[in-house]
DNA sequence: TTGTAAGCGTTATCAT
DNA sequence: ATGATAACGCTTACAA
């Protein structure tokens, strides 16, 4: 990143010439200038300050119009060492509950002024922390993040929490480092989807789950077993598997269970994109869904309203999650003290049935 | 935003107070002191330029490690009136389509040492020139967009072209402004989607198009047409509708094509988006997908694979189309000047088949 | 090869 | 209610 940057001074060199030809931006000094005033007036009443009378304000800011004035940002963010700016890390974008959540961040991010600058991590940790020093570097305000799945060192985040930069942790969050968290309930998603399996009469109920070092998959897997036992069913461990939850995965997991001595009758999926891959599976081998297997996903992808059959999921509250996790990082970053304790809130899960898993 | 700005000087007021414990940030000139020469030498050292010698170099990059030095990268972009940063804008995230571009573009911009910084517009314009307005204010070097359906005015832009700053547009460009752009080749799309359905034995092939302000879609469907005519087929006025292309416009659309006198016996839809609606509207009215009607869409949604019948589709060559804009945008930041004429570049299309458009 | 010093545009302290 | 001035941390001519 340095040796790059001194590359790029060199062609600076050459640019500047031609760029002579550029208008200078207009800045507070020249708007002074043009009303006889001082720059620091200018400042104040730009900024609303109310120590500015009204009758100046107007003027300054009717000036500032006039001659085309663009505060510029980068210097005031240098001298106030705010950027106004949060950084938010998800894995994908490209995930429907993702991009729910930076919905929700946007909506009360913008309205408090703040602008949001969003990366992807590619559930990569070298591009994470990559990601982190950047946003380290760019002297966001806050960061809100869902670490990556293979992410398990966390010394790029110490960056964010030593210099006392606020972090809101949502859904994949890390329970060594004291902060805000915002999680949906995935205990009760994984009770919620295993009770509907057994209501459905099912007995023998696989699960196809997730890295067990991320909380939110061992979640999801505890209501799981919570929902067995309460059946007086006896989990079974030859019956949960453990993988990234690709498609890939999926269709290799579902492949060892139908391929094994005794079959499930039911899969409860730690996500929609196993369920999808599932679905896939069985239909290629004729084995019908829901009647031979059913299947419950979790996320609610948009996906799996669509596919045939439709898939049961469970629904989080994605856009809801953004919100608080922007308001609570918002309220750091104002009060700037660090908090005494942090909660972690979590969110409501809902079960959605569709033909997946429901017997006729 | 202005008045925001102030109520939050008001807060830190406080807060710093609180915050007098922080240790301050190591600057080039702590590491100039302890090592007893200039700061100018540490800042080119640590920019690795080349006048300063090895010995010097390693021991200030030591000392800079051993002291915590972090760049303060707002400082340098102040300095430097440069941010390393390009914006990109978006209507949405949350579509294949669009997330592809995107990490086209990151993977370009990481590899030149360019940050990116993504907005998302939601198709909306006043949400669009705000996130001008700021990526402006906040001197990023160089921006990437595809506008929102809802725009029409292109006053936001032009903050861009007069200071030139860098704009490249990418598949919804807009024809008045002088830039570089990259587009999907949505005529050849078109016409490749038409002529399959017509070798398909189809007679009465409709369109469900999108807004023909859009050039996108004027050339979807000048594609659906140049293949209807090639083939002796006469484009019918009413077989061509125009919508937003949400999966709500889908379904009023399709809907009103099977409830005319003469029905289409095919429908190439403008996106996938409406293809789906379609195929959902005509499985719940009992009428065969493709038997009676073939489907068509347009993008290759990671959906369209999935949903049964699978959709035939075109695909467009998103990530490509990410690194493309992004090495155009950079060339012209490195270069500063305005090149003398701007290219289109039309990146092909292709057709996927798949079950909702072949006949058995 | 290194040092000196000016300056980027803004905000904030202190004075008036 | 307004002004003068220093300062933020860095880069970069120019000097040595």
């Amino acid at each position: 990143m340095q040796s790059i940057a001194w590359k790029k001074n060199n062609l600076n060199f050459t640019a500047k010439i031609i760029r002579m030809s550029n208008q200078p931006e207009t800045t507070i000094h020249d708007i002074a200038k043009a009303l006889n005033i001082s720059a620091s007036t200018v400042s104040r009443a730009l900024n609303d300050n109310p120590l500015i009378s009204q009758a100046t304000r107007n003027k300054i800011k009717k000036a500032a119009a006039e001659m085309g004035y663009r505060p510029n940002v980068v210097a005031a963010n240098f001298r106030t060492k705010r950027t106004n700016t949060i950084g938010v890390i998800v894995p994908l974008i490209n995930r429907h509950f993702f991009s729910s959540v930076i919905s929700g961040i946007e909506e009360v991010a913008y309205e408090q002024g703040f602008a949001v600058s969003i990366s992807q991590s590619n559930d990569n940790f070298e591009k994470e922390s990559k990601i982190a020093h950047s946003l380290f570097a760019n002297r966001v305000d806050g960061v809100i993040l869902s670490i990556a799945m293979g992410t398990s060192s966390y010394e790029h985040l110490k960056l964010f929490s030593e210099r006392q930069i606020p972090l809101v942790f949502f859904d994949r969050v890390v329970d060594e480092i004291n902060a805000y968290k915002i999680v949906a309930d995935d205990f009760r998603g994984g009770y919620l989807a295993t009770r509907h399996l057994i209501e459905q009469g099912r007995k023998r109920i696989a699960m196809i789950g997730g890295p067990q070092n991320l909380r939110i998959y061992q979640n999801r897997q505890a209501g799981y077993i919570t929902a067995l036992q309460e059946a007086g069913l006896q989990p079974d461990d030859a019956f949960i598997l453990h993988n990234s939850l690709t498609r890939k995965d999926g269709t290799q997991a579902i492949s060892k269970l139908m391929n094994a001595a005794i079959r499930p009758d039911a899969v409860f999926c730690a996500n929609d994109t196993t369920a999808l891959s599932s679905i896939i599976y069985l239909r290629e081998n004729n084995i019908k869904v829901p009647e031979e297997v059913a299947i419950v996903g979790f996320s609610n992808e948009p996906f799996a309203e669509v596919v045939t059959p439709s898939i049961s999921t469970i629904k989080q509250p994605g856009f809801e999650m953004g919100k608080k996790a922007a308001e609570l990082l918002i309220r750091q970053i104002n009060q700037k003290e660090t908090p005494d304790y942090f909660e972690t809130i979590t969110m409501p899960t809902e079960l959605i049935v569709r033909e997946s898993s429901v017997s006729k």
